[in-house]
DNA sequence: TGAATTACTATACTAAAGTATATCGGTTAG
DNA sequence: CTAACCGATATACTTTAGTATAGTAATTCA
C-alpha cells in the first residue's frame, strides 16, 4: 500500500488529493476524542454489555458512554443488539470495519514506540 | 509487526499492556487536532516556512499556526532551523520521527478507503 | 525615509469537548 | 412490595481547543 509516501515521492505532486484527505478525516473522526480508542479496546477485549464497558472504562461517565456509542455505531464501528427474551440485555459488538481498525492502532502503537526510542537516544 | 492484534488472540491476555497505551497516547497526541495532520502534510509538500505555511493552510491564524509548530518541535517531530546570514531566515522541516509517521497516515488513508468502501455497500 | 515582508506575540473571545450529579423506566431477586 | 440492577437520559456546568483582531521587532527594498 503506502499510498501516501508513494505520492508525495512523485515531484511533480503537490497537495494531498480529496479522496485521501477524506478517508484521512474519516479515519480521524472515529479515533480522536477521550474516549474512543479505549471504548474500542475495550470492545476488543470481549467487554460488550454497557455495565461492562462502564465498569472498564475509568472515570467514564453514563452519559459519555452513551454519547460516544451513538457515533460509534452511526460511523458503522459498532452494532447494538438487543436480546428480547428475558432477561432484556444489549450488547456491543465491533463490525468488520471496527475490528479493521487494529491496522492503524498497530501503526500508532509501532510508530510510538519507535518514536520513544529515538527521543530516549537524544536526551 | 501488528503487535496489538497479536496480543488480543491470546485468550489469557485482558487488557492493553501500559506501554503499548503509552506509545499510542503518543501517537495521538501528534496527530490530534484540527491542523496537526495539515501542517504535516504540508511540510512533507516542501512547505518549510512560517509563511509558507500560514499561505498553505487556508484558514489558521497565525497564532495557531505558532502554537502547533511549537507542540510539533517539543515532541520532537519538527526541527526550527534559522539561517543567519541574511536574510534572516527561518526553516521547518520533519524530523525522522517526524517523516516515519506516513506509516501511520498511509495505515489511517487504507483504512478510511476501505471503509468508505463498505459503506457504500450498506447504503 | 517609508512601505513592505517575515516571523511572530498579546489580549480577548467563541465553540467544542468533556464532567458532575441526578433521575428514569423496565426487570428481577428476595 | 421494594430494593437493586441494567441501560440509559436530562440539565447544568467546567475545561480545553480554536478564532478574531491587533500589534511588535527586525530586516529589506525602492
Amino acid at each position: 500500500m503506502s499510498s501516501f509516501r508513494e505520492l508525495i515521492e512523485q515531484a511533480e505532486v503537490n497537495q494531498c488529493p480529496r479522496q485521501f484527505t477524506l478517508a484521512l478525516t474519516d479515519t480521524m473522526n472515529v479515533v480522536s476524542g477521550k474516549w474512543k480508542l479505549p471504548i474500542i479496546a475495550a470492545l476488543f477485549y470481549k467487554k460488550n454489555r454497557f455495565k461492562d464497558l462502564l465498569d472498564s472504562l475509568e472515570g467514564i461517565t453514563p452519559r459519555m458512554l452513551s454519547k460516544e456509542l451513538k457515533e460509534l455505531e452511526i460511523n458503522g464501528m459498532i452494532e447494538r443488539k438487543v436480546t428480547n427474551h428475558p432477561p432484556v440485555l444489549v450488547a456491543y459488538t465491533l463490525t468488520e470495519s471496527g475490528q479493521n481498525i487494529i491496522t492503524v492502532i498497530d501503526a500508532m502503537i509501532d510508530w510510538g514506540l519507535l518514536h520513544r526510542k529515538g527521543e530516549m537516544k537524544r536526551i
